[in-house]
Order: structure tokens, then C-alpha cells, then sequence
RNA sequence: CCGCCCAUGGCUCAACUGGAUAGAGCAGCGGACUUCUAAUCCGCAGGUUGCAGGUUCGAGUCCUGCUGGGCGGACCA
């Protein structure tokens, strides 16, 4: 985590700077920054400060870079700082300190990677919450993958985090699913039922009507839909919600709370926060319904939150359940959801300020649909036409380890491409496999060495200044920057930095494996490397553990 | 008609949120296994960042207007 330290340094040498009168007595700049330059040439690590304080003092930057050079150049922890191009100070770090950070790792061990950036802050995540009409689809298998490895991401940035599943389990939907399975249980006895278009299609519905049937036999027959409709309805939600529990499960998402719909309404809440919202003046009646005044706030349109016919919107719980979360106490609420509910962000942002609080409270992250493409072609996806792929299929075909994956190799707002043929494919192409094996090819040193009788000294008996090859500070550097990457991810709300950053460390393993050797003659390199070695399987256990993959020993 | 998202080598994507000469992986071509796993590595080639303006020391990134694609826009969910 060196980039902070450097951070800190540049600016006490800035205040050092002041104090002796070189520099002008101006303010540092939130915007300060120290990042890795993309050019080797400009150092391991670069700062603007010199260029976005140069205006205020009123100096030009590259003169003030210079000052700055002159202070921090004596300091042992860099073998050069320069000035460079309109003013950046570009820093070359001595490379005893990559070394010496090796040992800092071995002592973090599988802590290694975690901060405490999120100063402990509660954050709510809410993500997949799809309605219990029907099977995950892969769509949802994205939002599931990005979620939950936002929350690994998060934690161990040192947040707070509590992750939901937000159950749809009321309203007209419901009323909808339990009658399509009423429908296939009468067909199920020969009746012939006229099915219609817009009711659930899919083969599951079968299935569950199948199970009813053998579970109570022909006992609703004889029974009108209406005095039916409830065990029918909390059936199917009671397999279905089994299942996606199930599915889940399997893809290594967990959930801390289960959140019921119905509860807000059973709880009085929805009632109330409507009425407060009445209170407040933002809501008004039209034509009969009862509307939320959402343009006041920043929406396009104004919101039916009660129908005319008396019949609460799903909108209606909307409110109820975000008071409820807001309520409950977290620094951030999250929601992700399917991009194409992005016309329902302003709405609920407004929601939030209706009730008080900063629409920044709350951030929405969208995610892009996805393409599944097999055989190079489309699979074409409708909902209610009960032709979707499922996750289910995607776990069974490819397993969780690729697809959670390849989920995660995309910014969650650009559309993905998950080629199923590729995600099967063990080879070059598949971005897991390359990354897994190269946890594997380490293990298997450590295999090694242990049937030449080698064991892994304690790291202050090593040289390790014998890790002195380009590759080897390539990797010490590499390593270095785990833990801000985990901190820059989680502040952004962006876990695929992950996956970024493994590939790129796996593609620095692999050539290194080819280029030298672990186990040598020279029993004191062997040891310098083993070290080597065993901190990048800790780094490598690190970022797959954040993505929710495992880190194979063998393949 | 209105709103949101996207546009970067043949393909799929990066670019640390405004920084330096736009980087990777596939696919293509040429090389590397008597030594810890070749599911690997090395090299070559590939670009006016959709178009036109603007903002400033500096723009793939910000603002405006186009073009093309995706998604939304019910007292449906």
C-alpha cells in the first residue's frame, strides 16, 4: 500500500516546503493524486500536485515540481525523483522496499489486502431481488456475481456491509403465477383450459402444478379458483423461492436477510409512510388514484402510488421499503439492478429526498443485459415467453468458477458478451483458467518442494535481496498494490477491478515461471524465491476469495 | 416525440474518474517443452478513441449539436 505513504510524504514535504519559505503558503488540493503512470519511464509511482497548485501560487508548475524534488530526493524510501514533462514529480522506488514489503505481506497473511478505508461505515446492498414467478436467468446470475462480490470487496476494505434479497411475494403477479399453475393442474386432469398469452409460460409451471398434485392429489378440482388461489399461490412462491435459494447457493452468494414485500404491508408501513408523505404535501389526488408528487423532486413524471380502484402499486411499496432501509440506520444504501429499470432511479431518488434525506444516500447500480452467445450466435431472451436461459443451465454447463468470472471482467454498465462455448473451453481464451493456474503452477512448487525435503524458512532469515531481476520487482510491485486496488474498487463500487488485476498478475506469475526457476541449486535463492512464491498465493487467494472463485491447487 | 446507457485496432474489453507516447486478451503471422504443470511463455503486425465544435497548461474521459446501437417512457410489473 505504498501509493498512500508516498501520498503522505509528498504532501509533508510540501509543508516542509512552506515552512522554509521555497514554496508558496498555498492549500493542498483534495485533487491531489498519486497514481502508478502507465509508462515505466515515468516511474513506479507519479504526482500532480506541482500542476494543480501551480495557478493558485501563481509559479510555474514545473518550478514548483523542482522545489518539491529537491525535499523529497533525499528521502531513502526512492533511488530517484525527477520532474518530468509539464510538471509531474515521477518517483523510482529504491528496490530494497519492494523487497522489504514481502515480509509485510507474509505478516498479513490472509488479511493481506483488506484496509480500513470504509472506516467501518454501514453500507446496505440489495441485489438479484427478482420476483418469485420463475428461475434466475443469467441476467440475474450478472447482477448476483457483481453483488456479492461487491460485498467481499467492501468488507474487506473495511466497510460495514449487510447484503438483501428483496422478495416480491404480493400483489397481481402473485395472483397471476398461483392461476397459471391452477390452470396446468386442472390440464394435469384432462381438463381443457384455455391459457392465456400474457400468464407464465414456462415449463415450470408444470413441474409445480405436478408437484401439487402429487402432494394433495385432485382435492382442487371441485374447488373455485378464488377460495384456492392462496395455497396455489403460496405453493409456487415456496418452490420457486427454494429453488433461486438453491441457485444462488450454488453460485456463492450469500445473503444476510431475506426481505418480504408482504410484511410492509402486514406491518401497517406502507400505510403510514403514505400518509406522513400526505402530511407532507407530496401527494395529491387526480381522477381518483392518489399520485406522488415525483416531478417536485427531480422526476419526469408524477407517480400512482393507489389506483383508483383502491389497488396499492408496486411503486407504493417502493416508498415503504426504502423508508425501511433508510431507516434502519447504514451510512449508504445500494441498489443493483437490471438496466433496464433505469427509468425507476429518478423516481426512487425522489423518493429518498421526500423523505428527508440526501439523494446520495442512496446509489443505483445498473447492470447491462447480457448476450449469451452460443455457437456464435444469440440466444435470444423474453421473460414472460418463458424462453429464457437460465442460471441453472449456465451452472450446470459451465460451472460457477467461469461464470462468476466472466460476469466480473466487465464494468457492470456496458453490455456483456458471455460466450457459453469460450466459458467451457479450457485454454488461453479463458480468462479464469489463466488466472487458476497460475494459483495452481504455484501450489505445485510448493508440492514440490516439500518432496525434496525444502521447507520455507522464516522470512527474516531470507535474503531477499536476491529478488533483484526485472521480473522480480515486476511481481514485488505488482503485490504491493493489492490493497489500494481493493480500497479504489470499493469506494468506485466497482469489483471487476479485480479480475483486471489478477489477469494482469497472473500474466507476470506465468512469465516469470518461465523465465526462472523456484527451486534451485543455490539453496538460499530457492528460499528468497519460495517466499516469493508463497506471498503471490496469498495475493492470488485474496482476489479470487473477492470474486467469490476458488483457487484450485491442481489442475 | 422524450429520457437514460453505450460507441476505443478484425473481435471482446482497459485506461486508476481531467494527466505524459491510448494499453491488454483473443483471432492472424513467426518462434520456445531432456529441468518446479505448455490450461504457459517470447516476438511481429494491427488506431485520426463514431462525426463536428467548445471548455484549459492538458480531453478517450467534461459541455453542446449530430450519427448509429441498446433500454426505458401505463392507474402493468
Amino acid at each position: 500500500m505504498l501509493r498512500n505513504n508516498i501520498q503522505k510524504v509528498i504532501e509533508e514535504a510540501f509543508r516542509q516546503g512552506i515552512a522554509e519559505g521555497v514554496l508558496p503558503d498555498v492549500p493542498i488540493p483534495a485533487s491531489h493524486q498519486v497514481v502508478s503512470p502507465k509508462q515505466e519511464v515515468h516511474g513506479d509511482f507519479a504526482s500532480n500536485l506541482a500542476l494543480i497548485t501551480a495557478s493558485e501560487a501563481k509559479r510555474s508548475p514545473r518550478d514548483l515540481a523542482g522545489c518539491l524534488a529537491k525535499i523529497l530526493e533525499v528521502n531513502p524510501l526512492f533511488h530517484k525523483v525527477e520532474v518530468a514533462g509539464p510538471g509531474f514529480l515521477n518517483f523510482f522506488v529504491a528496490a530494497t522496499w519492494w523487497q522489504e514489503n514481502l515480509r509485510t505481506i507474509w505478516g498479513a497473511g490472509d488479511s493481506y489486502g483488506e484496509s480500513l478505508t470504509g472506516n467501518g461505515q454501514l453500507v446496505h446492498l440489495e441485489f438479484v431481488s427478482a420476483n418469485p414467478t420463475g428461475p434466475l436467468h443469467v441476467g440475474h446470475g450478472r447482477g448476483a456475481a457483481v453483488g456479492d462480490s461487491l460485498a467481499r470487496v467492501l468488507k474487506a476494505a473495511g466497510f460495514s456491509v449487510e447484503t438483501e434479497y428483496y422478495i416480491n411475494d404480493i400483489g397481481n403477479q402473485m395472483r397471476t403465477l398461483g392461476t397459471s399453475v391452477y390452470l396446468r393442474y386442472l390440464e394435469h386432469f384432462g381438463h381443457d383450459v384455455e391459457f392465456p398469452k400474457d400468464y407464465y409460460q414456462g415449463d415450470y409451471i408444470h413441474d409445480i402444478a405436478s408437484i401439487i398434485v402429487s402432494r394433495e392429489g385432485n382435492k382442487y378440482l371441485d374447488t373455485p379458483l378464488e377460495s384456492c388461489l392462496t395455497s396455489f399461490i403460496d405453493t409456487a412462491v415456496e418452490i420457486i423461492s427454494s429453488d433461486i435459494r438453491k441457485d444462488l447457493e450454488e453460485f456463492r452468494v450469500h445473503y444476510d436477510n431475506w426481505f418480504s414485500e408482504r410484511t410492509l404491508h402486514d406491518s401497517g408501513l406502507v400505510d403510514k409512510t403514505i400518509s406522513e408523505l400526505q402530511d407532507k404535501g407530496y401527494m395529491f389526488e387526480e381522477e381518483g388514484a392518489l399520485w406522488f408528487k415525483a416531478t417536485a423532486l427531480g422526476d419526469e413524471k408524477d407517480r400512482v402510488v393507489k389506483r383508483s380502484n383502491g389497488v396499492l402499486t408496486y411503486f407504493a411499496s417502493d416508498i415503504a421499503y426504502h423508508r425501511h432501509k433508510l431507516e434502519r440506520g447504514y451510512d449508504l444504501l445500494v441498489d443493483i439492478w437490471g438496466a433496464d429499470h433505469h427509468g425507476y432511479v429518478a423516481r426512487v431518488k425522489a423518493i429518498i429526498k421526500a423523505l428527508g434525506y440526501q439523494e446520495d444516500k442512496l446509489q443505483v447500480l445498473l447492470v447491462q443485459l447480457v448476450n449469451l452467445l452460443e455457437g456464435g450466435k444469440i440466444r435470444a431472451m423474453s421473460t414472460r415467453a418463458g424462453e429464457f436461459v437460465t442460471l441453472r443451465e449456465v451452472l450446470d454447463d459451465v460451472g460457477s468458477d467461469a461464470a462468476r468470472f466472466i460476469f466480473l471482467t466487465r464494468r457492470c454498465d456496458s453490455h456483456l458478451d458471455f460466450d457459453l462455448d469460450l466459458a467451457k473451453r479450457q485454454s488461453q481464451e479463458n480468462p479464469v483458467y489463466y488466472v487458476q493456474y497460475a494459483h495452481a503452477r504455484l501450489s505445485s512448487v510448493f508440492r514440490n518442494a516439500v518432496e525434496q525435503g525444502i521447507s520455507l524458512a522464516e522470512p527474516q532469515d531470507i535474503d531477499i535481496s536476491l529478488l533483484n531481476t526485472p521480473e522480480d520487482i515486476k511481481l514485488l510491485k505488482q503485490l504491493d498494490a493489492l490493497p489500494c486496488l481493493v480500497a479504489d474498487a470499493a469506494l468506485a463500487l466497482e469489483p471487476y477491478r479485480v479480475s483486471y488485476y489478477l489477469t494482469k498478475l497472473a500474466g507476470q506469475l506465468h512469465g516469470y515461471y518461465t523465465r526462472h526457476r523456484f527451486i534451485t541449486d543455490n539453496p538460499d535463492l530457492t528460499q528468497a524465491r519460495l517466499l516469493l512464491a508463497h506471498v503471490t498465493r496469498i495475493v492470488f487467494r485474496k482476489g479470487l476469495e473477492l470474486l467469490g472463485v476458488s483457487a484450485p491447487e491442481k489442475m
